[in-house]
DNA sequence: TAGATTGTTAATCGATTAACAATC
DNA sequence: TAGATTGTTAATCGATTAACAATC
């Protein structure tokens, strides 16, 4: 391996890989195939092997690769060893369900505080505070925050954005379903719920009419 | 256009020209060209031309598209227009923020009920059902329900995804964190929130070091 | 008419897949 | 040893970008 440059389709691939791992029982053997890999979700074998020569120093032939330090490779190339802390703004209910998820532990996210322009409450339900939107960009300063989650609705999101990288933020988490602009060396990550939406709605529209044409033919036969 | 077929990157970027041309004023200019989008959204002006081609039956040169039946194009192309009728499993802080979102109706997307093994309600705040989930999948052949949105714990997901293929749905909105097994005709749209994840914590990583190394060379020189 | 903008055709780029040699 | 599996090199595929002709 050794950092030669990974791309964003091999990146988005690699929690998959990990996450499986992570999966299996203790019972497992300690040793795992790119080709077994592969069929477990339902991808090829060569590109799970090109894949994982990224990250891991290689496999064994016959044998496969061993679980246990693909997991450890994986992990630290994608730095959830070391943790991230991360501010979110928008106490709704998506934010909500974000500050109480427990999963984020597990790939190095920590999130400080919660923000909002209306903040109902002192502290979410895991006794994490929130904090009037006023505060946002001293705190971010003060605590050297990177990484800014926002779950506002459209319309602030990039006002919001812009406090954040007053607050020297270098990543962003966007839940709004808006695009933002932020100079080149922020990396804005949008979660957009639409574009998911879009694959499935016209799925979706190609199944029925193909139904319907079957029906037809079937009436008419 | 006509139905060429649609790529996946092209379907994926649609949304974003409709959220943008949906946002602009009712005051702004009737027509919009690909350029003025191109650099609103960040984009290449050659892709969005190109894009715009596949669902709309052109613009006029000088003057660029017409602003209203762009929108409408994207939608019908989308199908926003007609209605799909969804179930949601896992009436936990995810299930309940899908459930109350209201924008899903722009998308021509209705939730009808929710399941969950163990129900703490009966109805959501927004009114929507609750029920066992041992009703799930004679409730989605009853009702001819083609999408379910699972938002149950990763251990449980196949098994939600197996009973609802079984009640006759064809699209599946995966939000829990783990792959699932399904026949090819089939549609699984995972929204991972770990794949968003790794790419901004990769970009952390990146960031951090280069600044140590900024800094570093400052103390030496 | 001149020029902004469209749409198309060709060139480039990157990612995936296929073929194959290396190895335990 | 034989064969499963790795890693690499070459071929294919698809998507993006560039160049350019068409048009209002």
């Amino acid at each position: 391996m050794e950092q030669k440059k990974i791309s964003k389709s091999v990146l988005k691939r690699l929690p998959g890989y990990l996450s499986y791992l992570k999966s299996m029982p203790e019972g497992a053997p300690a040793h795992i195939s790119a080709t077994a890999l592969a069929n477990a979700l339902g991808m090829g074998e060569v590109q799970v092997r090109k894949d994982l020569a990224m990250v891991s120093d290689g496999g064994r032939p016959k044998i496969g690769y061993l679980r246990e330090s693909l997991i450890f490779d994986i992990e630290q190339f994608l730095g959830y060893d070391n943790t991230t802390d991360a501010v979110l703004i928008g106490a709704g209910k998506l934010g909500q369900a974000l500050m109480g998820y427990k999963g984020f532990d597990e790939y190095g996210l920590n999130i400080l505080a919660a923000f909002d322009a209306h903040p109902q409450m002192e502290k979410t339900e895991e006794g994490k505070p929130v904090y009037h939107i006023s505060k946002l960009t001293s705190f971010c300063r003060s605590h050297k925050v990177l990484m800014g989650i926002i779950t506002v609705p459209a319309e602030s999101a990039q006002e919001v954005a812009d406090q954040l990288i007053a607050g020297g933020i270098k990543a962003i988490w966007n839940f709004a379903p808006t695009h933002l602009d932020v100079p080149s060396n922020i990396l804005v990550q949008n979660e957009n719920m639409a574009t998911s939406l879009a694959v499935l709605s016209v799925h979706l529209q190609a199944q029925i009419k193909e139904e319907k044409e079957i029906k037809e033919k079937g009436n008419k036969g």
